[in-house]
RNA sequence: GCCGCAGUAGCUCAGUGGUAGAGCGCACCCUUGGUAAGGGUGAGGUCGGGAGUUCAAUCCUCCCCUGCGGCACCA
């Protein structure tokens, strides 16, 4: 006899070598047939296995959100068997599950194309109705390496090699096929179900790894049941509504061009909503002490060589060769000319902290499959800063800009930030010793502020370690903005000094900071936060004045004069069309306020208006109007 | 950069080995109307670029460019 406990404390007894199925059964038939897995001591596990005396058991039903990972990875393996018994011979490496779905990863002499995917569909739903049974069973080494060299399945060897000694080998089978696995898989291949379906292929490199060979992947979504599956299919058609190219085009805010891969063209209304932006960082900064000032596009090769881009970034740079024969670059970061600023005069302990802004346009050569509208980008604005002080005043330092970074995401809406820590990379400048103070400064920062963080070991830059802030938005993505720095290498590779109290020449601590990051990206970002529908205060065209009938377009005339008057954006729009035909149309240009008038409101001097987001309209007189769009219309922080 | 897919009017897309079509948009005309599409007429295309096959290529083949989905990259 062993005992088993339940999470409501109660203890059962049942024969020895019984299962969590003997379990489920003994304590009755419906939550039997209910139940797929069991989680034995807090770990996951096959219902099939034996329970060891004195475990801790829950049952996990097939609708329980733990089993979404089982009846995903279970898709993957009757993927592999689909695949294989549609074309013996194709190899097999690795199938996990993954958010919203799974994957499996083949080699094969030619790849899947997207019209095998309804095909090996159609074949895994036949596995699926076999309800063939899953049987875990344990092997010899020796024994699944012989199995995998017969069965040419070099990707498996490699697997198995890859389990540490001492720890057991599984096999999971169902029916003839079988797969090296750690489990757990459910009771057989119909518990999978058959919410699901095969999206997509791609080629993915074996490990990971961009030496090794590309696989053929073929990725699928699965849920627990029909509507699950539907909810994310209503989800997906949501993001592609949201994507910032689509919206960029409606909106008439940019475009790309195949002259310029991956740079910008703003249009008007796009530049627009940048300037704003930048407006706002401008004056966010000038309240916290920064300076503005701006250096060069293309600098000289021996520039790039003193602060180490050449050796370290020059694949990634644009390079230029002049007339006279000189090597330049294109800055892809603005820190090598601030520090040249930096260098002008001489600097007392008095001058600093000095923070440098630049809203520095920088160039970099992204390898071509990484490009994607404004996220990203060869070209981009970034709102740069660099914060020179002491080494005494880096923590100080770091806790402003955390602080601040932290204010202006929360002016945008942004409230769920995460923080990255990435430490030395292994190509790297500079002493262990420096990069220990560096690591330490931004550790302690965020320490102090109580903001929790993630690291990532040697992620850093070449220069120093980073902070990258990650933003979560409308609908739950993540993006990553803003990147605070910390560098004691580029002061000493240029001979940046500052006179101490002393009269002593010591070097600057140096800061690398951008709060939006890029202002391409953050734009972006922001389109797809708002589904285009942009707050207020961002938006290009704020108010569209329109006429219903050509007797207002005097009025009209001077309704938009008032309202530019007091800041607003406006546009007029005094077409021969009728007032539905226009109100439809801005409506799906996303201005967010409308205002009609008609014969009525020229007579009396009101307009009405109709607002984005609220039901009907409302008619004002003018002067009440203006102060209430004026009023809404300006930003979310009263800045000094 | 790698694997796969795609590129036809401003946009969304149809189509054919014999030099092209729709809807929307645009222009003009009629209509002067009250909150998500009033009607008519018309203009608009080097069918991504180059080479090849062919009597003939937008269509078939190859190369390149760009985009899309992944992978890798992302200071």
């Amino acid at each position: 006899m062993i005992h088993i406990r339940l999470p409501d404390g109660a203890s059962r007894a049942l024969s020895a070598s019984s299962t969590a199925a003997d379990l489920a059964a003994s304590i009755g038939p419906s939550l039997a047939k209910r139940t797929v897995a069991a989680i034995v001591d807090g770990r996951l596990s096959d219902l099939s296995a034996p329970l060891p005396d004195g475990a801790a058991v829950e049952l996990v039903a097939r609708d329980d959100p733990r089993a979404l990972d089982l009846i995903r990875h279970d898709l993957a393996h009757v993927l592999a068997e689909a695949v294989q018994a549609l074309w013996p011979g194709t190899r097999t490496a690795i199938g996990p599950a993954i958010e919203h779905g799974f994957y499996y990863d083949f080699d094969r002499e030619t790849p899947f194309t997207p019209e095998d995917l309804p095909v090996i569909e159609k074949k895994m739903r036949e596995i699926i109705a076999a309800r063939t049974p899953f049987t875990c069973e344990e092997w010899g080494r020796e024994e699944a390496r012989a199995h995998f060299e017969a069965a040419g399945e070099p990707y498996k060897i490699a697997l198995l090699d890859a389990i540490p000694k001492g720890e057991p080998v599984t096999i999971y089978r169902q029916g003839d096929w079988l797969d090296l696995c750690r489990g757990p898989h459910m009771r057989t291949t119909g518990d999978a179900g058959t919410a699901f379906r095969l999206t997509r292929v791609a080629g993915a490199y074996w490990r990971g790894d961009a030496n090794n060979k590309m696989l053929s992947r073929i990725y699928g979504v699965a849920f627990a049941d029909k509507v699950a599956l539907e909810a994310h299919m209503t989800m997906m058609a949501e993001a592609e509504k949201r994507d910032h190219r689509r919206l960029g085009r409606e909106m008439n805010l940019f475009h790309f061009e195949e002259v310029a891969p991956g740079s910008v063209f703003w249009h008007p209304n796009g530049w627009r909503l940048f300037q704003t932006l930048i407006g706002y960082m401008r004056a966010r900064q000038e309240e916290a002490g920064y300076v503005e000032v701006n250096s060069p596009d293309i600098m000289d090769r021996s520039l790039w060589e003193t602060s180490g881009h050449w050796q370290n970034y020059r694949e990634n740079m644009f390079l230029a060769k002049t007339q006279d024969d000189r090597d330049y670059a294109l800055k892809p970061m603005n820190c090598p000319g601030h520090m040249l600023i930096y260098g002008q005069g001489t600097k007392s302990y008095r001058d600093l902290p000095l923070k440098l802004a630049e809203f520095g346009k920088v160039h970099r050569y992204e390898p071509s499959g990484a490009l994607h509208g404004l996220l990203r980008v060869r070209s981009f604005t970034q709102d740069d800063a660099h914060i020179y002080c002491t080494p005494g005043q880096l923590t100080e330092e770091c806790l402003k800009v955390n602080d601040l970074v932290m204010s202006i995401y929360r002016d945008f809406g942004f409230g769920d930030v995460r923080i990255k820590l990435s430490t030395r990379p292994e190509n790297r400048i500079g002493s262990e010793e420096s990069w220990d103070r560096s690591e330490g400064a931004l550790r302690e920062a965020l320490d102090q502020a109580g903001h929790p963080y993630t690291i990532f070991e040697g992620e850093g830059a070449f220069y120093g370690p980073k902070l990258e802030y990650v933003l979560r938005d409308a609908i739950g993505r993540d993006w990553q903005c803003g990147t605070l720095q910390v560098d004691f290498n580029l002061p000493e590779r240029f001979g940046s000094t500052y006179v101490a109290p002393s009269g002593e020449k010591l070097a600057p601590v140096m800061l690398h900071r951008a709060l939006f990051g890029s202002l391409e990206r953050f734009t972006g970002i922001l389109i797809e936060h708002h589904a285009g529908h942009l707050p207020l205060w961002l938006a290009p065209i704020q108010v569209v004045v329109a006429t219903v009938t050509e007797a207002a377009d005097g009025w009209a005339t001077e309704v938009a004069k008032v309202l530019r008057a007091s800041g607003l954006r406006v546009e007029t729009d005094l077409r021969n069309e009728k007032i539905g035909y226009k109100v439809r149309e801005h409506a799906l240009r996303k201005v967010p306020v409308q205002i009609a008038l008609g014969a009525r409101e020229a007579e009396q001097g009101t307009v009405t208006i109709r607002r984005h987001g609220t039901e009907g309209t409302r008619t004002l007189d003018l002067g009440e109007a203006v102060d209430c769009l004026a009023r809404q219309a300006r930003p979310p922080r009263e800045l000094g």
